[in-house]
DNA sequence: TAGACGCACAACCGATGGTTGTGGATTGTG
DNA sequence: CACAATCCACAACCATCGGTTGTGCGTCTA
C-alpha cells in the first residue's frame, strides 16, 4: 500500500524507489504483486511514467485511507502525546453517551475509550496513568482517593423501570421503590466485583428488591426482546442509556420515587495531568447541566453525594417525559 | 493485525491459530513482533489464555479499523458489486457537491468518486461500464451519446464574477458580461482537451473575453489569495462551488446577467447498468430542484438545453441572493 | 501430585522479497 | 533518422523473514 501511495505520488516508480530507498525492481514487483492480489491493473505504464487506471483511482483514496488508519494505529499506543484515554463503566450506560457527545463536540481531539474490570482497577490506571481519566461512581465521601487523584460529580442518573406493554407497572405514570418488592429485576451483563454490580446488590438490599445481577450477557437486543415478551420481568435503565430504540417492540420507560435511585457518575483524573484534552473533557462534561433530579433520591452509602437526600419538592415527583 | 484480532477474538493464541490454520508458535510469534514493532504490551499472558492489556484494548479497535479498511479497499476494486463509481468533472466544483450531499444523504451506499479526464472519456468508460455514471456538461442534443448510455439534466449552474474588495465590479449588483470585455478572468487549473477548458474558450470567444484557461493550478488557496489582493483579476466560480471561504480575505461573488452564463450538468449512465445505488442517486440528483437562473441566459452549441434563450422574465433581473 | 493446558524459546527450512543485470519500448534531440 | 535518455519488466540470485516441529516452563485442576 505505501509503495502504491509513493508511486501515485512521485508519478514514476524509479522516485518512489529513491524516496523509499528501495530499487525500481522493488516497486515494480510490489505493484505488480499487489494488482495480483488485487486482480486488476492499477496503472498503465507509460515511458514517461507510470498512469492510475480508473480501478487506481478509484482504489487510492482507500489505500490512502488505510494508511492513515496504521498510523493512527500506530499512535493510539505510543508513549507521549497519545490521544485521551477514558475509561467508562460500560460502552451503553449515560457514560459513553456523554464521551460520545465530547467526541462529537471535538472532532479534532484524539479519543480513546476502554473499559476496564471495577472501580479500583479504574482509579489505579489513572493513579499510575495509563488512563487518563475515568468515568465512575466513586463519588465521595466514603471511600478515598489516592493522592493525586481528583475527583468531579458529571450526572446524577435517575433510574428507569423498563418494562414490556403486558407488564403491570406498563400504564403507570411513575412507581414507587417500595412497590418494585417481588417483582424479579434482572439486570444481566454484569461481573461480580465492579461497582456496578455492588450498586445494585445494595439496592436491593436496602429496599428488598430482587435484582439478579448476575448471568450471562447476550447482548442489548436480546434483553430487550426478552423484556417485550415478558408481563413479570423488568429491568433498570435511563434516559441517556444510548440504544437503539427497536420498532415494533412496544417498551416503556417509567420513572420510580420515593426515593429515586440516582447513579451518581464522577469524573476522575490526576490533578497533574498535563494533557491538553482533559481539560477540555472536564470542561465538557462539568459544562453540561447535570440532571437534576426531584423528589426523595437514593444513592448507595459507598457513593453518597452532596444532593442526596429530599430535595425542593417535598414528595411523589410525577414523572417529566 | 489480522492475527491480534484473532487473538482476541478467542481469548486464546490455541484457538486463534486453529482458526488461521497455522500453528500456535505462529500466533505467539505475530503477536510478538507487533508488540516488538509497537513498543507496548498488548497480552497480559495466563494460564488459561492472553488477556488484553490497557494498551491492547486501546489498540484493538484501530486494528479493527484498520482490518475493516483492507476490506474495503479490497472490495472498491473488486469486479462485481463493487461500490458505485461516478466520475464528477472537478472535485471542487458543484457536482462534487452533489456527490457528497447525495452521500450524506446516504452513508450506507459505497461510493466511490474519480476524476477523468475529458467528456469523451468519461463516457467511453460509462460505455464499457468501467464507471457507473459521470456529472458531465454534455447535455443533448448537439453531440450523439453512444448507444445505450442515457442522460439527464441535473443542474444549470449560473456562473458568479468572483473579485476582491479592490476590484471595478466588488460593488456591483450584477455585472452584464459585455462589461467585462477588457478585464481579465482567471481560470487556471484547467487541462486542455476537456469540456471544461471548452466551455470556457467558447464563452471567451462568443463576447470576447479575456479568459486565461491555462497556467499552472496552484490550488484553490492560492486562487483566492490572488484574486483578494488584485484590483484587476477575477474568476468564475458559482454559488454551489464547495470552498472554504477564507477568513479575513473580503471576497464577493457577483451575479452575471444579459446573459447569465450557465454551466449545465447531466447525468449520464448506462441504461443496462442494474447497480441498485444508480437508481437512488438518479432519484437523488432529479429530485434536488435544478437552479432556474433568471433572465437571459448562456450555454456552449455544443450543450445547449431546453432551457437555453430568454425565459419567463425578459430581461435585466438582478441579482437573487 | 500428576496431568492438562497454554504460551515461549530454539532449531530448522522453504518461500518471500529484496538485490544486480539486462532488455524492450517510448520519447526527445542533434 | 539514428542515438541517447528514460522508464519499466523480466531473470537470476540470495539473505531474511516467517512459518514449521520439538521442547520446556508455569499455572490451574482433579
Amino acid at each position: 500500500m505505501r509503495t502504491f501511495v509513493a508511486a501515485v505520488d512521485a508519478g514514476r516508480f524509479q522516485s518512489a524507489a529513491a524516496r523509499l530507498s528501495i530499487t525500481q525492481q522493488a516497486v515494480s514487483k510490489r505493484v505488480a504483486a499487489l494488482e495480483k492480489d488485487l486482480g486488476v491493473q492499477l496503472f498503465v505504464r507509460t515511458a514517461r511514467g507510470a498512469q492510475l487506471t480508473i480501478d487506481g483511482q478509484v482504489f487510492l483514496p482507500h489505500a490512502r485511507a488505510l494508511l492513515l488508519a496504521a498510523e493512527q494505529a500506530a499512535a493510539s499506543v505510543r508513549p507521549g502525546r497519545r490521544a485521551l484515554r477514558v475509561d467508562v463503566v460500560g460502552r451503553r450506560l449515560a457514560p459513553a453517551g456523554l464521551v460520545r457527545d465530547f467526541h462529537r463536540a471535538h472532532p479534532e481531539i484524539g479519543l480513546d475509550v476502554v473499559t476496564l474490570f471495577g472501580a479500583d482497577a479504574a482509579v489505579d490506571a489513572v493513579r499510575s496513568g495509563v488512563i487518563d481519566a475515568t468515568l465512575r461512581a466513586v463519588t465521595m465521601p466514603g471511600r478515598q482517593l489516592p493522592d493525586g487523584v481528583e475527583a468531579t460529580p458529571v450526572l446524577d442518573e435517575p433510574l428507569r423501570l423498563f418494562v414490556g406493554p403486558t407488564h403491570e407497572f406498563a400504564t403507570a405514570r411513575a412507581v414507587e421503590l417500595a412497590r418494585l418488592v417481588g417483582h424479579r429485576i434482572w439486570m444481566p451483563g454484569n461481573i461480580r466485583g465492579t461497582e456496578w454490580t455492588a450498586y445494585y446488590d445494595e439496592l436491593g438490599a436496602a429496599f428488598g428488591l430482587t435484582i439478579d445481577t448476575i448471568g450471562p450477557d447476550f447482548g442489548i437486543e436480546a434483553l430487550l426482546d426478552t423484556i417485550a415478551d415478558s408481563s413479570t420481568l423488568a429491568t433498570f435503565l435511563t434516559d441517556r442509556t444510548p440504544l437503539v430504540w427497536p420498532v415494533g417492540h412496544d417498551l416503556r420507560l417509567i420513572p420510580l420515587c420515593d426515593p429515586t435511585p440516582i447513579y451518581p457518575h464522577s469524573l476522575l483524573w490526576r490533578t497533574d495531568n498535563p494533557h491538553p484534552a482533559l481539560t477540555a473533557l472536564r470542561d465538557h462534561l462539568t459544562a453540561a447541566a447535570p440532571d437534576d433530579p426531584d423528589g426523595e433520591t437514593w444513592a448507595p452509602s459507598w457513593a453518597r453525594t452532596r444532593r442526596c437526600g429530599p430535595t425542593r419538592r417535598p414528595k411523589g415527583a410525577g414523572p417529566r417525559r
